[in-house]
DNA sequence: ATGGTCGAAGGTCGA
């Protein structure tokens, strides 16, 4: 089973480049972060022709997270639990039943921080400390989790073409890659790593300054796997090529492959 | 030193 995350950075901008992949990649599951869209205006028809179900977590202007399914979903939950004041729609977790037992995937868009010196930065040390303890309650359920989306935190140096360039950024402060760490310590594996230590791999290159002419990228697109759904990895790639298609969104792709079979 | 690119908007904000 081939479960992938992608940031499209506008779903009706994107819906032309997410339909030809889909239909080249062919993932049984895809969690998409930033649709920028309310759930009405999401255009289902076009993915649902393709064999998917389409559940949304929405908003107007930016934000919205989704999951395609070619699995029914037995249960969907909305919003990360924690603040009754946070209305970003940034967290969608759907349930679903296999041969090989239940699977959980949550799509989720971690805030960007920037500027630092704001409480935008304060806001996603916070909503990173929510993950963190509504995963270390999933993970009591001992199943197959998948945390899939755009956390917009660079791990490790290696995940920049030039990491001295981010030290002042929100994606790469000591904080933010401090409660990544503190999410892998749980027992969450990065799928991406656990099968390739390859440097220069990349999911995101700016629109600005010819980033991607330059490979000037980072990775901050992860599919972090609970102990469960990591016994069953067997590959990950990020497909780098969208990000050379026309129109393209800034990240690209990724995929891992879990042993699941369908039920 | 400045502006550089996009998307969703239909002015500007978020990234």
């Amino acid at each position: 089973m081939k479960i992938a995350t992608w940031n499209i950075n506008g779903v009706k901008a994107r819906i032309e480049n997410l339909l030809h992949w889909l239909g080249e990649a062919e993932p049984d599951i895809v969690c998409l972060q930033e649709i920028k869209s309310v759930d009405e205006q999401f255009p289902r028809e076009p993915v649902e022709a393709l064999g998917y179900h389409v559940e949304t977590c929405g908003q107007k202007g930016f934000n919205g997270v989704a999951i395609l399914s070619k699995l029914r979903f037995d249960e969907v939950n909305r919003g990360l639990p924690g603040d009754g004041e946070d209305v970003q729609a940034r967290f969608i977790e759907g349930v679903f039943s296999t041969a090989s037992g239940v699977l959980r995937v949550v799509s989720l868009y971690l805030p960007n921080g920037n500027p630092v010196a704001s409480e935008k930065f304060s806001y996603k040390l916070g909503w990173m400390k929510r993950l963190e303890g509504w995963t270390r309650e999933r993970l009591t359920l001992e199943e197959p989790l998948v945390l899939a989306g755009d956390y917009n935190v660079i791990p490790e140096p290696e995940d920049a073409r030039d990491a001295t360039a981010w030290v002042d950024d929100a994606l790469f402060r000591p904080e933010s890659r401090q409660s990544f760490r503190r999410l892998a310590h749980l027992g969450m594996t990065d799928a991406l790593r656990a099968v390739s230590d390859e440097k220069d791999v990349y999911t995101f290159w700016d629109y600005q300054g010819g980033a991607w002419q330059k490979n000037n990228g980072i990775r901050i697109d992860h599919l972090m796997l609970s102990p469960e759904a990591a016994d069953r990895l067997s590959a990950a790639a990020v497909h780098k090529h969208t990000r050379a298609w026309e129109k393209p969104s800034d990240h690209v792709p990724v995929v891992a492959e879990l042993a699941f079979e369908a039920a």
